[in-house]
DNA sequence: CGAACTGAGATTTTT
DNA sequence: TCTCAGTTCG
């Protein structure tokens, strides 16, 4: 064992044994696989506090994560232990995406990139795809551009190239055409001074392997490398860690096999896997102590994922108490299933328990619909993860002209702004403006853009001389969308487009250029997981996938039915183990009680379907469930309801005692869940 | 050119 | 049932 533990000093006091090792091991490669909810922010934070006491300069520590969220979490916690220290400066936390867009802002014209790149988010991609598609002659029904952009950003993440698109057996019609078609959307790319999420990644790791010369600055710039949820990391990702601490070997990394989640991304979990053969010396630290969850929710927890082949075995413990048994409530229908989650929503609430600490989570977005009617109903105040803000049609808009006018040659930004508010300018216009035919344009038409041209360079002289929350405001004039709002009676769309100018003055302090450059590429880059930050209160809705790295003291997870968790497809490849993983981190999630539900039949668009439970369900131990069930028929089984297509001879919707009906429904009157629908 | 309509297809998971 | 891409018509 450790001999340092008597010396350990006071700053780490409160860190148990392994923590203590992982915090204190400085030199060379380290892995601390840590468990779910074993404390690894906190280990983290210590480490990089330890650094700094033993005379690490700040600004040498670097901390790479998947979400804001995550790095601003890590970026206090540190902030906090050092208060009050003269550290000269603070470790650099940041997610991987914008440390590449930083690196690549840097750099960007050495490698032909513009300043003012656009980064095109999922909807951007997915446009110009199809646009593309359909300029090469080819259908978008046959060749799919989500399907596309899956492979494209599929092979982007594992550093291949439009020619290595179907290498080797999986070569077919499909990966041929994508191919082409990719060829051409890189093409399209380059013209527009653009970049995808993956890009972003991928040329900066190209940066630093083609240009030695300016990747030893970034190689000697920081001393200390750590990467959170290293099992999540690709093979660009892992490229990247590898180079960034190619001259100092200081790497650490934190993670754990079994929440991987994210493979069908390009994560490849074996990274964590084979830490040790690809970082010779390494030192392995386990951190297997769980302080989050209850005896019964750990037990549960363990031996689910027990069941997995691909993994360390590690076993979690608490020195926590039993706590709740875990709930399991069997549904006549999903909205006997969301009747009885917002019952117990309503009751733990009542009972003094902070909405902000209850979650509901679910397998597909989908589901969400029938809770959010539910909550809506009952007058409780929730928030759905998901819809992001800067997904938002005017927010899109908005920002497309601000894009368009910081880079001209941005023309999808352009076509985004030209057609909103519509201004009398069509499509054969714009193709010709595209195309750069001008002299084709008619008198009528040339009037019209030359009118947009002075609204786009107005809003670009703005930007380059004003604060950027100031240049949003005059955009929200200037381009017209305020006028289009007031005359729509579009109250809601104008107060988000005021919160984008408020959200923008963070970015006042850095000035008008660089200020609006990083705005943008943070607008880019936001995950879901950012909007937590801002919300203060309400229950929280997301999908499991959302909800890693977070934690609450009561969890729902719903819709637990075979085919839906764990879901499966006909077409499927997909891992079974994955899918096992994904609800051990659900069940993971939860501090003091955990809720499970399924429901017999569920809707499903709009005809029923019968489900088995989920297996999952099946391998948690019988004494720690407490079984609910509810024989309640709902008042609105959702209208018509005649199951079709399901072909499982399954009985119609079981017809119960009438005395039974208000069982659970705790009298909540479905007229006015129509009623209040209607007018959203 | 753009509003209004129509019909098919859709629901994994996301930085 | 809902959404969105594509089409029609004024």
């Amino acid at each position: 064992m450790c001999h340092m533990s008597h010396d350990t000093p006071h700053y780490l006091h409160g860190l148990n044994d392994a923590q203590k090792q992982a915090a204190t091991h400085i030199v060379g490669p380290l892995l601390i696989v840590a468990g779910a909810g074993a404390g690894k922010t906190r280990t983290l934070a210590h480490r990089i506090l330890h650094l700094i006491e033993t005379g690490t300069p700040a600004v040498q520590i670097l901390a790479i994560t998947f979400t804001n969220k995550a790095a601003k979490e890590l970026q206090e916690r540190i902030g906090a232990l050092l208060a009050g220290k003269n550290t000269g400066g603070v470790p650099f936390a940041s997610t991987f995406h914008s440390l590449c867009v930083y690196i690549l802002r840097e750099h960007g014209p050495q490698i032909g990139l513009s300043k003012y790149f656009t980064i095109l988010d999922k909807g951007d991609q997915l446009s110009l795809l199809r646009r593309i598609t359909k300029e090469l002659g080819m259908d978008p029904k046959a060749i799919a551009p989500e399907k596309v952009s899956a492979a494209i950003s599929r092979a982007k993440a594992d550093l291949k190239g439009p020619d290595q698109l179907g290498e080797g057996s999986n070569r077919s019609w499909f990966t041929d055409t994508a191919a082409k078609i990719w060829r051409q959307y890189e093409e399209e790319l380059t013209k527009r001074k653009s970049v995808d999420f993956d890009d972003i990644i991928l040329k900066t790791v190209n940066l630093l392997r083609d240009r030695p010369d300016l990747a030893h600055y970034w190689q000697t710039r920081w001393q200390h490398l750590h990467i959170d949820e290293y099992q999540d990391t690709n093979v660009a990702q892992y490229e990247l860690a590898r180079l960034l601490s190619k001259q100092h070997g200081n790497i650490c990394v934190v993670g754990d096999a079994d929440q991987a989640i994210f493979s069908w991304r390009g994560a490849q979990f074996e990274n964590i896997l084979h830490f040790e053969r690809d970082f010779p010396g390494a030192k392995v630290v386990l951190l297997e102590e769980n302080y989050r969850s209850t005896k019964t929710i750990l037990d549960a927890a363990n031996t689910i994922i027990k069941k997995n082949n691909a993994r360390v075995d590690k076993k979690l413990f608490t020195s926590r108490g039993e706590g709740d048994k875990i709930t399991l409530f069997q549904a006549q229908s999903e909205s006997n299933e969301a009747n009885f989650v917002v019952k117990k929503v309503r009751e733990l609430t009542k009972s003094g328990v902070k909405a902000t600490e209850i979650a509901i989570l679910y397998r597909a977005n989908w589901l969400s619909r029938i809770f959010e009617e539910k909550l809506l109903r009952d007058g409780i105040p929730y928030q759905l993860l998901g819809t992001k803000f800067y997904e938002r049609r005017e927010v899109k808009d908005l920002l497309a002209y601000i894009r368009h006018a910081l880079n001209p040659d941005d023309t999808e930004s352009m076509r985004r702004a030209i057609a909103s508010p519509s201004r009398g300018i069509g499509e054969t216009t714009v193709e010709r403006l595209v195309a750069g035919k001008e002299d084709e344009l008619n008198r009528g038409a040339k009037e019209k853009v030359e009118i947009f041209r002075t609204i786009v360079s107005k809003i670009r002289a703005k930007a380059l001389e004003a604060t950027v929350s100031d240049t949003i405001k005059y955009a929200i004039v200037t381009s017209g969308l305020e006028t289009e709002c007031l005359k729509n009676n579009e109250e809601e769309r104008l107060e988000n487009l005021r919160e984008l100018a408020s959200l923008g003055s963070k970015y006042d302090e850095f000035g008008p250029e660089e200020g609006m450059s990083r705005f943008l590429a943070d607008a880019a880059l936001v995950s879901d997981q950012d909007d937590l930050i801002a919300a203060t209160q309400g229950v929280r809705l997301m999908t499991v996938h959302a909800s890693k790295g977070l934690e609450f003291d009561y969890i729902f997870v719903v819709g637990l039915e075979e085919g839906l968790f764990p879901h499966r497809r006909f077409d499927d490849s997909s891992d079974p183990e994955e899918e096992r993983r994904l609800f051990y981190v659900a069940v993971t999630r939860a501090r003091k009680k955990l809720f499970l539900s399924h429901a017999i039949a569920r809707t499903v668009f709009g005809s029923t379907q019968f489900n088995q439970v989920s297996e999952f369900v099946g391998d948690i131990d019988e004494d720690l469930l407490d079984r609910e069930t509810s024989y309640a028929q709902e008042w609105n089984f959702d209208g018509g309801g005649s199951p079709r297509g399901g072909g499982y001879g399954a009985p119609r919707f079981p017809r119960r005692n009438p005395y039974d009906q208000r069982t659970d429904d705790s009298g909540g009157s479905n007229d006015i869940t129509w009623e209040v629908f209607k007018k959203r």
